[in-house]
DNA sequence: AAATAAAATGTAAGCGATTACAAAACTGGA
DNA sequence: TCCAGTTTTGTAATCGCTTACATTTTATTT
């Protein structure tokens, strides 16, 4: 195969194809869009063409002159829990099977950083955005809708909030798990949960188990109350103090399922056993959960799913024009091995 | 609640900006790129109308007008396993910071998928690639050659491939831990790997561990060698698997931290002690690794720092259009709790 | 003060596509 | 054969930006 070869610099360009076919660039360009306008003849010549010269279209300088859109974005706290990294992974395989890229960029859970990727992005020319919960400083979602970007909230769905959202209602599953707890007799406990500044989801799940446990007649006292970051390490560390501060728990309600595996795993090196001891719950299912020794106790959620939702929501929206619709996400709760009863 | 009224906004132009500060397009666009050959006064009077209109470049026509990159891409196989999502991440923030974006895609190990995401990352301007390991059809490098994308492969370096290469030595790595084996008297062990097709990873860490236990004498056998998908459930099937056909075997060597995750807690649920009576080693050290009771003995990886050289090196290729340096990153084994002696 | 060099700004032609609108090439019927 | 009506194709403006080159302004020198 003789392999085309092209200066350095040059890109085949439909003008290229245009004069290689002889014909006009509009004409190669009917080719590319709806062939219906064009004779049978002059398709085949441009076939030819494109064949020969190896071209493919430049997709920028067509989205800048449709003004259609191309590119959607998705901006998530981090990739490195599982559930955003598998959620944009769904959105992309959706959007991609109609022709439209995802472009996917993280913040750390920095408010400020995802200000920043919001302009970035919208500056980039994406049509729509997705963003992780509800809780930001105004200025972003007020940027956005400034520049008449639909975009839409996921992985939280709050009835107060009016941005569109894609989610499952934090303090609700987090009260339901509550129950469970109490349920299998468990009257004090502790909870570890994530950094609730800016994150709409640490908040509503904390909640959600307190209020529970409030309504309950057990109230969980302030103390007992532990946030830090996302990670095993310091999950660790907070089991710890909490169990310094309340030798009596029984149970420990985790903010999610690395948080509690990191509990688990600090439980077993001080020789607690789980769940005779200790009860430990989760919140994600993410694979880990199945893994762990014993099975993580947790709350399932469709992240793939919800990733789909959202995706074709924004797509509806920049195709059709419509505003973008809300839809609520069920879960469902997951028995496994690290809740048991008090003794 | 009012959802974002789809008004037909027109988008605020450089145009707008120029007419705003009674100045040429040219001017404004000086502003943008070098402010210095501009008058303060003027620089002034841009500044404020850019305020007023709240303005921000259109990167795709710029990008279109410079040719000069504002993109770069990285095509991965799944964002599920966490070594490609942090990579990819800490590219993404290298990157970031020097005003360039990354768009990043998923595969699913599949090679056509592959080379269509290939196609469509070329298709959207990005100025250079990077990949995942060598092994792959023909013509999709050919393809990338043939546009003239610089690109890199990484998270494999081997010596006989002519790809630019960021990664590091499987064969050696899974050598090393067979040496680590053998030292600690095992004799016959089984294999699970990855499923090696078009995965030169899965490849050659089976291939170095064989090579390894057949330079000391014990050489391994084909049926104990297995190659499963990259889950923990594949996982548990196999060990089961490898259990049946030889119940002897004193360790298990796992093609990555996953399968080993998998292996070992199908070994809990056999009531099998880990690593008294069964060693199992990892490869690649996810967070996961350490939060598994006990501990993974595997092989410790840089998985961010890899991205980052990765995006150095392409970076660096498009800036000043050299060719893209390969390197060899160098691996570790971290000696935790799965391998034991056997008795 | 005139001549000249240097600095600041403007003009207009692209970059690679799409798409009104216009023109040309076919139809077929009278 | 000629003309109106379709089809098919071409011309050229446009999308939002950059930049070579031209032009104007300002500073420097004699």
């Amino acid at each position: 195969m003789d392999a085309t070869p092209r200066s350095k610099t040059t890109r085949v360009t439909l003008q290229d194809v245009a004069t290689e076919a002889g014909v006009s660039t509009a004409t190669v360009s009917r080719y590319l869009n709806n062939q219906s306008a064009l004779k049978p003849e002059t398709i085949r010549e441009v076939e030819r063409a494109i064949e020969r010269l190896g071209y493919y279209p430049d997709l920028n300088a067509r989205a800048l002159a449709t003004r259609r859109p191309s590119t959607l974005g998705a901006i998530i706290p981090t990739t490195e829990n599982a559930i955003f990294a598998e959620g944009v992974e769904a959105m992309q395989s959706w959007l991609m099977a109609r022709d439209i890229m995802l472009m996917t960029v993280s913040t750390r859970y920095n408010p400020e950083v995802e200000f920043e990727q919001v302009r970035r992005l919208v500056a980039h020319g994406v049509s729509a955005l997705m963003l992780i919960g509800n809780a930001r400083p105004e200025k972003t979602i007020q940027f956005i809708r400034s520049h008449n970007i639909p975009f839409c909230t996921a992985w939280s769905f709050q009835a107060e909030s009016d941005n569109p959202q894609i989610g499952f209602n934090n303090v609700e599953a987090a009260y339901q798990m509550g129950e469970k707890l109490i349920q299998s007799g468990h009257r004090q406990i502790g909870i570890i949960g994530g950094l609730t500044h800016y994150n709409d989801r640490a908040t509503d799940r904390i909640q959600g188990i307190r209020q529970c446990f409030a309504d309950h007649g057990h109230p969980i006292d302030d103390e007992l109350v532990l946030e830090t970051p996302y990670h095993p390490e310091d999950s660790a560390v907070a089991l710890d103090q909490l169990l310094a501060k309340a030798p009596s728990l029984t149970a420990i309600f985790c903010g999610n399922d690395v948080l509690a595996a990191g509990a688990l795993h600090r439980a077993h090196e001080r020789g607690i056993v789980v769940p005779d001891e200790l009860s430990i719950t989760g919140f994600d299912d993410i694979a880990l959960a199945k893994i762990l020794k014993p099975q993580l106790t947790t709350i399932h959620l469709p992240h793939r799913f919800m990733g789909e939702m959202a995706a074709q929501a924004l797509y509806d929206a920049v195709i059709n024009h419509e505003p973008v619709k809300s839809l609520e996400i069920p879960f469902s709760i997951r028995d496994r091995g690290t809740l048991g009863k008090p003794d």
